[in-house]
RNA sequence: GGUGGGGUUCCCGAGCGGUCAAAGGGAACAGACUGUAAAUCUGUCGGCUAAGCCUUCGGAGGUUCGAAUCCUCCCCCCACCA
């Protein structure tokens, strides 16, 4: 393909190119020569559970593959054996090679959803970060200023705010440049909170006297809650390996609001299916809701298949719709003609964290026993026949006497 | 090295001898309503065998009838000066 088509492919869903021209020189040197560029991606092998957030940068490397160009995933296994020696910081465990090897391993396979994995090139990056020496480390240092470090958005804030930061933080993003150096990396991607770290690699390779790699950032897609960035640590993600009925529960979680953004950056929506959503937003005889459905299948049958993504549609407006009961819940066996409180039952199965929850939920009115509210919290449950009891909208479970017990 | 300011419940943040399991906000959960696990409103939000009791306010001691609040030592953070 020549180098401006590729270009405008490349363009799509993307926030920011730097520079723009320098990556058409390198696509037309790519044409010219033959030679697929080399395109780099950084991941975390501390946390190794991809979420649909990722995927929006995944998708983008996976244009790149589609256009005869050689992906690079760096797991960044140095400095997550290293750890975070603050031990402030509990989002960077220690983790030993075994584990950096092993969360590689299943961040490549949850990646394979949306990467082609025979063409995807996995790289550790101790293999050259642990030979660097002391001196090497210096001379890499030396190649910025703290001025210009603190000129990070999140760095420039923590310092304004008298907030600590770490010298070997201000190692990190040298250490990524450094990746950039080993591999000769053409092009980086990443999120737009990635891209100061990005430009980085840019003057350390200029540094080391290789052409500065073209940068190239990514919308970065708000969680189920439509206003934090998607992350684990907030709860509002939803994970790649996530199965079909809980990703269409959380997928209509989001606000109204969000309804675009997520077939953009979720279902990778063309941009006339998005003029098509907008119009059926602004008009008032559209129910939401049915939107936001639709984009839900739409990205479940990305990670599993059109036939899941209806049956968990289905399941879906089953339990919350029609208010049913959900088709597999989990079942708990007591010894037939038993007697036992309501609140142990919930604390037991962990429907519950403590019996002062359960106490709260049952004065407000949400448990119930085959649909019978349950009142009082000294409810005990003869153990004679299958019931099936209801935390709150979300929270199943069935009790079934044993007769073996 | 010196001086000053700080470390509070999941997070942010008030409290500065009893009325403090600790204001307020966020998150979360529940209820109502609805067009949805949207929005909005209301409630709950340390644990217990729940009357009452127990644990919690950086750590360890101490003063006091009584401490998150006062004192001592220690750990950690920030600023300014050097």
């Amino acid at each position: 393909m020549n180098p401006q088509e590729q270009l405008e492919i490349l363009k799509r869903r993307t926030v920011e190119i730097i520079p723009e021209e320098d990556l058409l020189v390198k696509l037309e040197r790519s044409v010219r020569e033959n030679k697929p560029l080399t395109v780099k991606l950084g991941c975390d092998p501390s946390r190794p559970d991809l979420h649909i957030g990722h995927a929006v940068v995944l998708r983008k490397l996976r244009d790149f593959q589609d256009l005869g160009h050689q992906a690079v995933l760096v797991v960044g296994d140095f400095t997550a054996m290293i750890g975070d020696p603050s031990e402030r910081n509990e989002t960077r465990p220690q983790l030993s090679f075994e584990e950096t090897r092993e969360n590689g391993k299943t961040y490549f396979e949850q990646a394979s959803a949306i990467l082609d994995p025979k063409k995807t090139r996995i790289v550790y990056n101790s293999e050259w970060l642990g030979k660097m020496s002391f001196s090497d480390v210096i001379r890499l240092a030396s190649a910025y200023t703290v001025a210009r470090m603190l000129e990070r958005d999140d760095f420039e804030k923590r310092y304004s705010a008298n907030e600590p930061i770490g010298v070997h933080e201000f190692l990190y993003p040298l250490a990524q440049a450094m990746d950039s150096v080993a591999l000769d990396a053409d092009i980086e991607l990443g999120g737009t909170d990635q891209k100061f770290n990005l430009l980085v690699g840019r003057d350390v390779q200029r540094e080391y006297e290789q052409e500065p790699q073209v940068i190239i950032t990514l919308p970065l897609l708000e969680g189920t809650d439509g206003s934090r960035k998607m992350s684990k640590s907030f709860d509002n993600y939803v994970g790649l390996t996530d199965p079909p009925v809980e990703m269409f529960g959380k997928l209509m979680s989001i606000p109204d609001t969000m309804i675009v953004k997520y077939f953009d950056l979720a279902a990778f929506a063309d941009k006339s299916k998005l003029e098509e959503i907008r119009d059926k937003l602004a008009d008032s005889s559209v129910n939401p809701m049915e939107l936001k459905k639709e984009m839900a299948r739409e990205v479940i049958e990305i990670y599993h298949s059109k036939k899941e993504a209806l049956a968990a549609q289905t399941e879906f407006e089953r339990v919350f719709s029609k208010k049913q009961m959900p088709k597999d819940i989990p079942v708990a066996r007591y010894r037939a003609g038993s007697e036992i409180g309501i609140i142990d039952i919930l604390r037991d199965n962990g429907l519950v964290e403590s019996g002062g929850e359960a106490r709260r939920l049952i004065d407000q009115g949400a448990v119930t026993v085959d649909s019978e509210k349950i009142e009082n919290c000294e409810y005990i449950q003869e153990i004679s026949r299958p019931v099936v009891i209801k935390v709150g909208k979300r929270r199943f479970l069935k009790v079934e006497p044993d007769n073996s017990k």
